[in-house]
RNA sequence: UGGGGCGUAGCCAAGUGGUAAGGCAUCGGGUUUUGAUCCCGUGUACCGCAGGUUCGAAUCCUGCCGCCCCAGCCA
């Protein structure tokens, strides 16, 4: 593991932690932790740091902490610790007992914060939040010091007991490391350590009336915890300053190394909780899973698999590199996975009658078919076929365009599994829409047997009029109109991105009847249409609702756009 | 106009001074009772630009350009 050669195509953190390894920086611990704050659900970018963290763990015979960074009460919510840990779970990692909260720490917190007052390197600040801004500066002009910057450390001693002591109002005082107001960096010019927070905290319940900031909480928990590698995203570059800063002032027991990596976006999602929360908030999704959402809970509820979405991750890759990844990336990953383990079965979406002029009324005949066509261990099942059959009305054109080998008056197509079919008639109302195709089906062509060997052009699925069942199914698209809505648009707001087609159900498909009988959160692929999941909420005993997760690939599609290009 | 970071093909990404891997997408072709799967093949990437060092530079140096982040008592 030490040998140089195995640097090489290794992602810039682990060639670190290999480099630390083999000169024994840590003895050889590598150990990590992923730190959400409890204020929203998971999102695909945060997969990417769960991914990275708990892979590295494994990947070193490390460990990795899940610890909540509940500082800020007002934001955070038991529910959304709940969601968190189902889904960390749900992706295939395990923390084992190591689970901790910020809010574990925090009398060693207070007593950091103790002894940074002592050693003249923490003041008590009485500035308004307002004061304390124009006090800063800007970025372009250094701040001034604040006139209570010189307090004793008796008074700012006494002053930050009674911050404790729940002696004073929300706002009133604030305690601020003493660093630099001319510092370049923003984060160093006396940054905030300590809040006064009257709440309840759904830790420590009404324990504390202060609160550590985020830098400070997050650098002495790292440290306590014997984190070695404390991986992050870019936005806390700057702050590695002052995480430097506090572990030089601080007497801690270890001592880890900050590393920034660069954030994962998904083409046409958002992963601001704020945009997130704004969907919600709007009622333009049904929740934090509905199946639209970049959420982990959205993406399960879809039906994407944890095996999908970590294999997606891993191709993303680790670099410092602003990414925006297209959708397909994510969708062939699904595709992928799902292709192995999904077994088919056939549905209608938008149903055309046929009759077969040629069958006897009233007779039906169960045939077989195989429940995946490279994969005969899964199975075979008997489909029911008899005088009405429905198609898909995307299958029939009266008038095709060049390359259309579906059904057309006059020609043959294969029904999947049954026989083949000629067209022979095309029954419409006084509108001209179509209503029913008559067509002949030819016994001596029965899937299976030698006459079926006949070449023809297509193959289309079906299901069987009378033993098929009505279903609804749900057909998703991208959430937005742009690539990059949660980039700064002036003035704009997620609504204004909103593609209104990201929702399209379909109340009245038809399915086989076996697929009734399902379990909720069963994947299965409707053959031709795409990989689809048993909705796990709204699915009732004998009443399914099906998710599409995501089409199969489509040339069809692409041949179609062309031509229609060429017009 | 302060500080920090990033620029290798449409999207990701290897490359760590010796002459540009790989994946996805695209476009061809083969197999196929899913226009799926599977299998083959397919890219002159002025390595952001311009100079310099060197026998040799995507890699080192200088200057420039573009994009991202920072002025919460949020994380």
């Amino acid at each position: 593991m030490t040998d140089t050669i195995d640097n090489i195509g290794k992602d810039f953190i682990r060639q670190i932690i290999i480099a630390d390894n083999a000169s024994g920086k840590h003895d050889g611990n590598v150990v990590t932790r992923f730190p959400p704050e409890p204020n929203g659900y998971l999102h695909i970018g945060h997969v990417m740091s769960i991914c990275l963290n708990f892979g590295i763990a494994e990947e070193f015979n490390g460990r990795c902490y899940l610890r909540f960074d509940d500082t800020n009460p007002v934001k955070e919510d038991q529910d959304f610790v709940d969601s968190i840990m189902a889904d960390v779970h749900w992706l295939g990692f395990d923390w084992e007992d190591r689970l901790t909260h910020a809010a574990d720490y925090f009398e060693d917190l207070y007593s950091c914060a103790v002894k940074l007052i002592e050693d003249g390197k923490a003041y008590v600040d009485s500035l308004s939040a307002g004061q304390i801004r124009e006090y800063r500066g800007t970025l372009t002009e250094p701040g001034k010091d604040s006139p209570h910057r010189d307090r004793s450390v008796e008074e700012n001693l006494d002053l930050f007991r009674r911050m404790r002591a729940g002696e004073f109002d929300d706002g009133a005082y604030v305690l601020r490391a003493r660093i630099d107001m001319a510092a370049p960096n923003m984060n160093l010019r006396d940054p905030a350590l300590y809040r006064i927070r009257k709440i309840n905290h759904q830790q420590t319940g009404n324990a504390w009336s202060i609160y550590p900031m985020y830098d400070f909480a997050h650098t002495v928990s790292d440290a306590l915890e014997g984190i070695t590698h404390s991986l992050c995203t870019l936005e806390f570059e700057d702050h590695r300053p002052l995480y430097e800063w506090i572990l030089d002032n601080l007497d801690l027991p270890n001592r880890p190394r900050q590393i920034e990596f660069s954030r994962l976006n998904v083409a046409y999602g958002i992963t601001s909780k704020r945009k997130l929360a704004a969907l919600i908030e709007g009622g333009f999704v049904s929740g934090w899973d509905d199946p639209r959402m970049p959420t982990v809970a959205g993406m399960r509820r879809r039906g994407y698999t944890p095996q999908s979405i970590r294999n997606f991750v891993r191709n993303a890759g680790v670099t410092k590199k602003d990414k925006l990844i297209e959708m397909g990336a994510l969708e062939n990953c699904v595709r992928e996975d799902l292709n192995q383990i999904a077994p088919r079965a056939m549905a209608v979406l938008n149903p055309l009658k046929v009759v077969f002029l040629n069958h006897p009324q009233g007779e039906m005949e169960m045939l077989p078919a195989m429940n995946h066509p490279n994969n005969p261990e899964l199975g075979v099942r008997e489909i029911p076929f008899g005088r009405e059959i429905f198609i898909e009305r995307d299958d029939f054109m009266e008038d095709p365009p060049r390359k259309f080998f579906r059904l057309r008056p006059g020609g043959e197509v294969r029904l999947r599994y049954a026989y083949i079919i000629k067209c022979v008639d095309v029954i419409k109302n006084d509108a001209g829409e179509i209503l029913e195709v008559h067509c002949t089906y030819d016994p001596d062509t029965k899937s299976g047997r030698p006459g079926a060997d006949r070449k023809v052009k297509g193959t289309i699925h079906w299901v069987s009029a009378d033993e098929s069942v009505t279903v609804e199914v749900r057909l998703f698209d991208r959430m937005f109109t742009l690539a990059n809505p949660d980039a700064n648009h002036e003035g704009k707001t997620v609504a204004d991105f909103l593609n209104p087609d990201s929702l399209n159900v379909v109340s009245e498909a038809r399915v086989e009847p076996a697929l009734v009988g399902m379990e909720p959160g069963t994947h299965v692929q409707f053959e031709r249409l795409g990989y689809f999941l048993i909705d796990t909420k709204d699915s009732q005993p004998g009443q399914p609702v099906f998710n599409r997760v995501v089409t199969l690939r489509d040339s069809w599609a692409k041949i179609e756009k062309a031509q229609l290009a060429e017009i």
